[in-house]
DNA sequence: CAGATAGAAAAACATATGTTTGTTTAATTC
DNA sequence: GAATTAAACAAACATATGTTTTTCTATCTG
């Protein structure tokens, strides 16, 4: 017995539209006909890929965190320096977020309260993405003084941010991420090499 | 003529109740009747309050906005020295924004457009709110080359970010502020006084 | 080419939701 | 104390929304 994929599947349109509506109105906003008619589907053809709503939303997270990782773990290899990858990675991250008609875009603006009954399961997910954050802060040469989980969190909410102001004729990603980075950069490092 | 108000009137108590629950869910999965049954009304009741579901957001808005104002504004009195008085608004934000019954954790989680129609509205309040902290940042003794309104931009991000994360047993509002000054404070004074 | 079936259409269902309308009650005012 | 009316009740309305069921059709397989 096969399960044979058609040519003419159309469940790669369907996570796209469904990715670029959840990123622009959220989740309760964006309606299954919405969906539908982004996808020259009717509603009720969605149900043949997914079982409801929510699966279909947790399909957007996974391909989402997928492109994240491997995205920014192709960036990160590109220095040593743990200053630098973090700067690489920031970039990566926030080049992803900002382009509205991306999967990254859920994954920022779709929290895991928004959506009681798949909580756990994004949250997992999102942890899961999480883990490079948290290895690029921990390799960072700090005071010991310094809490890095928070520190951590002021990044994250910093960075997350973003997609709320940020306009396309603006500050490029690269700009904004040398910029964040500088703010920390200076005082953290142990011993700084440079001075203005 | 006259139009008194009487002495029972509960559009307080509406008022609590709103806030409580769009601080909860968001605007969207916040009903009016979820509203109603938590202030003791039926759900046609609140209309003679408001004249619809986004005029009571409105409302809580602006009482959000109210009470976030004036509390910062009393708080920053107690300082002249331009990063305390930072340190000092930013505690009080944080304070202010990790109580779930508040009206302020509304204006944090609900952003503008989440509500289209009642976007610009708004939009108008955060900005009369946000000038405090544009204030405080532009009053801060910085180096020439650094961006002001990224920072700021930076500081809005990972504040209001904390509700997402902050647990009631964790840092308290006011460590929480220490930390994030201090990440920002060291390398951007002009001239360092205290070195560890 | 013929049968099987992946994948979508068509249409309806059940329920949730913002809102409206007519009515009632109780506080206020003269 | 009677008239007025603020404020809430009661019940329905209109629509939006997630979902299900049945039917059709184009693609694939043998």
């Amino acid at each position: 017995m096969t399960t044979a994929i058609r040519s003419n599947n159309r469940l790669d349109v369907l996570l796209d539209s469904s990715a670029e509506l959840f990123s622009e109105r959220g989740y309760q906003a964006a309606t299954m006909r919405d969906i539908a008619k982004k996808c020259g589907m009717l509603p009720g053809s969605i149900y043949y890929h997914y079982p409801n709503k929510e699966a279909l939303l947790v399909g957007v997270y996974e391909e989402g965190v997928r492109q994240l990782s491997e995205r920014v773990q192709r960036e990160i290899a590109r220095a040593t320096d743990p200053w630098e990858r973090l700067e690489l990675m920031l970039a990566a991250h926030i080049e992803m977020i900002v382009e509205p008609t991306a999967y990254a875009s859920v994954i920022i603006r779709i929290l895991p309260d928004d959506v009681p009954s798949a909580r756990e399961e994004l949250v997992r997910l999102r942890d899961k993405y999480e883990v490079y954050l948290r290895d690029l802060v921990g390799a960072l040469p700090l005071p010991k003084d310094v809490d890095r989980r928070l520190l951590r969190l002021f990044l994250i909410g910093s960075v997350n941010h973003i997609p709320v102001w940020h306009r396309p004729g603006g500050e490029s990603p690269k700009q904004i991420a040398r910029q964040l980075t500088r703010v920390f950069r200076r005082p953290l490092q142990v011993k700084p090499r440079e001075s203005k």
